[in-house]
DNA sequence: ATTCTTAGTTAGAATAATTCTAAAGTGTTG
DNA sequence: CAACACTTTAGAATTATTCTAACTAAGAAT
């Protein structure tokens, strides 16, 4: 869906939220969405850029990463209370959470489904619907 | 449930969990367990005991949280990057959030059914699922 | 009751993730 | 290419939580 064309998929997404398609949002832009899903932590995402070579403050890191979500180009997924991770999937999904890793998995959310949800309390209107599974054990590996 | 008694519930909670019925924990306990269920934070749980005119430290609620926690008293609910939440309620359920202000709701996990999850990863198993039903606007009133 | 032992409490320092600030840099527009 | 608004950045600041090391109190033993 996107493996071609390694950088006019992120300009173009840039360009549609409004954001200046800079130098450092291009390089985060195309770690994050250049191949699959992925769940990363500003932190882990940080060190990647350095790694790859591309120089980025954390703060840009948080930054990006705040703006992307804003522009729906990521979700927050709040699983744990130490560290905040962002993922690239932004379809109807839900999460597998491994507890001693601190990994996540995704979970298609055509497959899963809630019944029997109460009514939002008055005045209130449901934003999102999360399912998180977590889990125990000795995991094999993944993103 | 109870409602009666107020010291003796929460000593014979302490004394299962082989935890001393020390001066704090009884009156922490108080707090959390007498009347219906609670979502509190460490933070605040501090200043209702200081309003009550408990003296207890903010190291020492954190403790007690914790170790509630580990005793199967209380439960944690992670909703909210910023702060973590602990639940008086145990039994199986799950969670409306106020995104807005911050309050949880208990939703009754027998209402709720979760169909179409997908087998644990080999080597892992199911600790959990929770449910997180994040609300917008403006609510009434709650814990 | 008094002493001993061990668990519990505490103030304050330490940590860690995240945000803020103010200054310097860079896209974009005319 | 000049002007300006938007971005980035280093480092300080903030915030929730944990740690440390000394003090205190509970329960057992005497």
């Amino acid at each position: 869906m996107n493996q071609d064309r390694p950088y006019a998929q992120t300009l173009t997404r840039l360009r549609e939220a409004g954001l200046r398609p800079t130098r450092q949002r291009l390089a985060l832009g195309r770690l994050l969405f250049d191949g699959g899903d992925r769940h990363v932590t500003a932190e882990a995402l940080h060190e990647e850029a350095q790694k790859a070579g591309v120089s980025v403050s954390l703060a840009t890191v948080y930054n990006t990463l705040h703006q992307f979500t804003e522009a729906h180009l990521l979700r927050e997924v709040v699983v744990d209370s130490a560290r905040t991770y962002f993922d690239t999937n932004i379809n109807d999904h839900h999460h597998f959470f491994m507890e001693n890793t601190g990994s996540l998995m995704d979970i298609d959310g055509e497959k899963i489904a809630v019944t029997g949800l109460p009514d939002a309390p008055e005045g209130t209107g449901i934003a999102r619907v999360d399912v998180i599974v977590r889990l125990q054990g000795a995991p094999l590996r993944q993103s």
